[in-house]
RNA sequence: GGAGAGAUGGCCGAGUGGUCGAAGGCGCUCCCCUGCUAAGGGAGUAUAGGUAUAAAACGCCUAUCGAGGGUUCGAAUCCCUCUCUCUCCGCCA
C-alpha cells in the first residue's frame, strides 16, 4: 500500500514531477498557488529513502531466500543468519520513513485541485465568465412582480416558520399544490433523462463514507461545508471521526459507483441520472441568499453523471448541458448558458458550464445547474478505469450535471409564471403530472 | 443482536511457512493447422511504483493474494483487529 499513494493525486504523478513549471502555472490560472518548494524538497527526500529502502528489502528477499534453499540441502544457515542480523531494524526504520514522507506528499497533493482545459476562459472570479448563449425572453408583467417567497406565503403554502421551528434556518416547508408542483417537477425532469436523453435510472444512499469523498474531491479540503453522522451511541472521544456524511450532491455516490473499477469498453459511456435530496452546511455564506428557497442545507437534485471514455468527454460535456438545458426548454423558462472561468471552476472540474434561469424578482439569472467535466481527475483518485482498444487499463473521464435543481426551478416557475392575483399558471409540460392542474392555488390538496 | 462460512489475477479456482506474482481452467492476443463451420497445436496475457532515458521500449528492482497491524531470516499460508459477502436464528419498515 505505500506505493499506492500516488494513484490519489490530482495529475500523473510524472507530469509534476517532470513539467512542474507548467503545471503550477495552469493551477495559478485558477488561483491556486501549488507549493513547489515544499513538493521539490519532499520529491527528493521521497527518491533518496525510496531507493534506499528498496535496495534493503531487495537484500532482505534474496537472503531470505539463500536460506530456504540452504535449509532445504540441510546446510547449516548459521551464517547467513548473521549476515541479516540487523537488517530487519535498518529496513523497519526506512520503511517507517518512507511512509511518512509518502503521507506528507499525498497530503500536498489531494489538496490540488484539477486544471482547467484549454478552453475555460481565463479570469478571477464570477465576474469573469463568459455568456455563451441565451434562450427565452423574460416576460414583461404589466403589474409588481413578487418574489417566491411572497408568492408561496400568501398562498398559505411556503412556511419557512414551521421549518426554522423543525430545524432551524435554511430548511423550509411546504405544502399542498406547491409540495405537489415539486414532486411533479422531480418526476417530469426523471422521466426526460430517463425516457428521452439515455440515462438509467438509480437509487442511491444518501450517505456515503469518507472514500466516495475522496474520490470525488470533496474530501479532504472541504469537510465544512458537509454535515456529518455519527452511527449509534459513541463516547464523546470516538466522535471525532465520522462513520457517514449526508451527500451534498448524488455526483458523490453515482460517481463512486465505479471506483475501484475496470469497467469493459463496451460499457462505456455510462450515463446515470438520480433523484436525491442534498445536504449542505453552507459554511461561510453568512448573510447570502437568507431569503427563500434559494440556498438551504436540503434541497432536492436531479443529478446527471456520465463516465466516458477519455476521448468522448468533451462532447459529452455539450451533451449533458444540452440534456440540463432541455428541461427548462420544456418549462419554457428563460435561461442563459455560462461557461465559467478559471477562477470560478470547482474543485474537480476542468471546465463548468453553469445555466442560470431567469428570476424575474432579482431581475437576474441565477445558478440552476452546474454541468462539469472533471477528465480524469476524480477517476484517478478513484482508481476507476476501464479496459482500452489495446486491453490496457486506463483511467475514465467522469463528468457531472444538475439537470436540475428542483428548488430553483420551484423558484423559477413561481416568478416567471405568476399572475397578478398570485396563483401560479403550471408550465404546460408538467400538467400531467398534476392530474391535469393548469392554475397553482391555496386550494389544492 | 447471536452462531457459523468465506474474501486469491479480467473471470472461475488451487495453494496452510521457503525459487509463489501465485497451479489449472475460462476469456483475450498472436502464430500454426484445418478448403467453410466446429475442433486442434504452440506462444503470450495482472497492477502500481522505483531505476535508467530527451522520452520510451527492453531490462533490473520493489510492492500488491479484502484492509491494517503482529510473529519470522522469510507470510497468500500462522496470530490479532477491522471491513465486506454468504448461510441459519432473532428483531424490524
Amino acid at each position: 500500500m505505500l506505493y499506492k499513494y500516488f494513484g490519489v493525486c490530482m495529475l500523473e504523478i510524472q507530469q509534476l514531477r517532470t513539467d512542474l513549471k507548467t503545471v503550477s502555472q495552469n493551477l495559478a490560472k485558477r488561483g491556486y498557488h501549488f507549493p513547489v518548494e515544499k513538493f521539490n524538497s519532499l520529491e527528493k527526500n521521497r527518491k533518496t529513502i525510496q531507493t534506499h529502502t528498496q535496495e534493503l528489502q531487495a537484500k532482505r528477499n534474496s537472503v531470505s531466500k539463500k536460506i530456504g534453499y540452504a535449509k532445504s540441502k540441510g546446510e547449516d544457515i548459521a551464517p547467513i543468519m548473521a549476515e541479516v542480523a540487523n537488517l530487519g531494524d535498518e529496513l523497519k526504520q526506512a520503511e517507517t520513513e518512507l511512509e511518512q514522507i509518502q503521507n506528507q506528499l499525498k497530503q500536498i497533493l489531494l489538496e490540488v485541485p484539477n486544471l482547467p482545459h484549454e478552453s475555460t476562459p481565463d479570469g478571477k472570479s464570477e465576474a469573469d465568465n463568459q455568456e455563451i448563449r441565451r434562450y427565452g425572453e423574460p416576460r414583461q408583467f404589466d403589474f409588481a412582480v413578487k418574489d417566491h417567497v411572497s408568492l408561496g406565503e400568501s398562498l398559505g403554502l411556503l412556511d419557512f416558520e414551521s421549518a426554522a421551528k423543525l430545524s432551524g434556518s435554511r430548511f423550509s416547508l411546504m405544502k399542498g399544490g406547491l409540495a405537489r408542483l415539486h414532486r411533479a417537477l422531480t418526476q417530469f425532469m426523471m422521466d426526460i433523462q430517463t425516457q428521452e436523453n439515455g440515462y438509467t435510472e438509480v437509487y442511491v444512499p444518501y450517505l456515503v463514507n469518507n472514500e466516495s469523498l475522496l474520490g470525488t474531491g470533496q474530501l479532504p479540503k472541504f469537510s465544512e461545508d458537509l454535515f456529518s453522522v455519527y452511527a449509534g451511541e459513541k463516547e464523546e472521544t470516538d466522535k471525532q471521526t465520522p462513520n457517514f456524511h449526508l451527500i451534498p450532491t448524488a455526483e458523490v455516490p453515482i460517481t463512486n459507483m465505479v471506483r475501484d473499477e475496470i469497467v469493459a469498453l463496451e460499457q462505456l459511456p455510462m450515463k446515470f441520472v438520480a433523484h436525491t435530496p442534498c445536504f449542505r452546511s453552507e459554511a461561510g455564506s453568512y448573510g447570502k441568499d437568507t431569503r427563500g428557497l434559494i440556498r438551504q442545507h436540503q434541497f432536492d437534485k436531479v443529478e446527471l453523471v456520465q463516465i466516458v471514455h477519455p476521448q468522448q468527454s468533451y462532447k459529452a460535456l455539450e451533451q449533458l448541458l444540452g440534456d440540463a438545458e432541455k428541461i427548462l426548454q420544456k418549462l419554457e423558462l428563460p435561461y442563459r448558458v455560462m461557461a465559467l472561468c478559471s477562477g470560478d471552476i470547482g474543485f474537480s472540474a476542468t471546465k463548468t458550464y453553469d445555466i442560470e434561469v431567469w428570476l424575474p424578482a432579482q431581475n437576474t439569472y441565477r445558478e440552476i445547474s452546474s454541468c462539469s467535466n472533471c477528465e480524469a481527475f476524480q477517476a484517478r483518485r478513484m482508481q476507476a478505469r476501464f479496459r482500452n482498444e489495446k486491453g490496457k487499463p486506463e483511467l475514465l473521464h467522469t463528468l457531472n450535471g444538475s439537470g436540475l435543481a428542483v428548488g430553483r426551478t420551484l423558484v423559477a416557475i413561481l416568478e416567471n409564471c405568476q399572475n397578478s392575483d398570485g396563483n401560479i399558471l403550471i408550465p404546460s409540460a408538467l400538467q400531467a403530472y398534476m392530474g391535469g392542474i393548469e392554475l397553482l392555488t391555496s386550494e389544492i390538496k
